[in-house]
Order: structure tokens, then sequence, then C-alpha cells
DNA sequence: TTGATAGTACGATGAGTATCGTACCATAAG
DNA sequence: CTTATGGTACGATACTCATCGTACTATCAA
């Protein structure tokens, strides 16, 4: 198989592992409103969805990006699945890793008054 | 008093209100290695420290950058105090705007095992 | 007043990135 | 096979940003 055959089969995408998950990169990951936004849809659903089925107006190119971004720092995982492509979040991997960080973006443990 | 006193006597130091700190800007401003490093050291001080007092091998103005840019998201608060600057986290506002963020980054909550 | 210390302003530079449009591929349905 | 759907690759553009060097200022101490 040839590297663009591997490039467009998506059998290349790449996922860090557990251990190589870098703070910086999920912040920098984060600091996007889109792909914040992306994070917080990701988070309210128990199943994965597909790529398109987010929109904010931006071009499918954008969005490839932005995935691609969230992706290689870690933050969601995906996976081919016929025409389409499912997303979801990677909680265990970052609960595990920075524990309380992600619940702390989605704003999913507001302070007990 | 000229703006360019103004800017030079440091009293034009911007820091957002609590209720303006953005997430966004936040987590950009931890997104890069120096500012995360700053911010760890800043939260293992009970005092606030002058900005010269950290070195990472870059120079003066890169250091003056990141400061300002951890100012400008609402990390931290700085006041002039004499020929030096006083800098410290702003705790208490990121706790109330964001909570366990800053737990979360500073790792200070590790998996109970 | 002279010097030393701590920090800023400004301009430049090189790298990264958010966005787009166009062309393309892969899978599934007809 | 043809077409539609969902997504990627690539190049371009404009913008942001991390870094530096130089010149400058403010404050304090001698």
């Amino acid at each position: 198989m040839t590297v663009v055959q591997a490039k467009l089969t998506g059998m290349e995408l790449h996922h860090p592992e557990r251990s190589e998950i870098s703070l910086a990169a999920v912040l920098h990951a984060l600091s996007d409103p889109h792909r914040l936004e992306i994070v917080r849809r990701l988070a309210e659903d128990s199943e994965p969805r597909p790529c398109g089925s987010l929109n904010f107006g931006v071009t499918k190119s954008t969005m490839t990006h932005h995935y691609r971004t969230l992706r290689e720092a870690g933050v969601i995982r995906q996976e081919r699945r016929g025409t389409s492509k499912l997303t979801w979040l990677r909680r265990d991997d970052l609960d595990a890793r920075f524990p309380g960080l992600l619940d702390a973006v989605l704003g999913s443990k507001p302070v007990p008054t």
C-alpha cells in the first residue's frame, strides 16, 4: 500500500498514547472557540457522532483542520465507519492524565454554594 | 500626564474584571510551556514575586511578553513596587470563574489510587 | 549626579495557524 | 456505472505569536 493510499484510507490516523498526551498541547487545542464548542457538544453525547453533524458556519476544510488538531493533541478519538467518521472524546485518557481538567473546562462541576 | 508617561509609570496596566475573564483566553495563555512554568512557580509562592526572579533562558523582552499575555488573560495580577514589579496568581478569580481549572492544570489534585 | 537594577517599547523576523476554495477520494445507494 | 454523501489534500492568504536586539525609562543607592 502506498503512502497516498494509506492517507486516503485513513489508516494513518495518528492518536497519541495516553502517556504521550501533553498538557500544553491539550490546552492549546482547547483554546480555540470553535474547538471548545466541538468538545462541549461531544461531551453531551454518550454515542460517538460523525464529524459532519456539527456546523458553525465554517467550511468542511476548516472543520477537518480543527478535528485533526484535537485528535493529535489527544482530546478526541476518530475512526472511520463506512462513508463517515465517528468522533468521540477521550474522557478516560484525559481524566487519567489530567484529573479534573476536562470537567473544569466543561464547567460540569460548578462550585457547591 | 501624557499617554507616554502613563505607559511608563505602569498606571495603565490592564487587568480584566473577574467576569470578563474568558475561558479560551485563559487556556491560550496557559498553552505555552514557558507561561505554564511561570504559573507553576507562582503557585508555589504565598508571597508575590518580582518578574525577574524567574529565568528560563529567554530575554527580558520575551518575559515581558509572557507576563503581559498572562495578565491580559486574567491569570496573574501585577503591581509596581519601586523598581521592580510584583506578580501573583489570581487564584480567587480563577477558582470562582472556572472551578477546578487551575488545580487541574497545576496537577494539585492527583487521582487517589 | 551618576550609576545600577528591573522592566518596557518598538521593530523585525520566522514560525505557526485559522480560514478558504478547488480538486480529489471512499463508501454506499440507485 | 452513476451519483450523492462525507470527508481529505493541497495551496494560498492573512493573521497571530514567540523570540530577539536595541533603545529607552523608572526607581533606588552611593
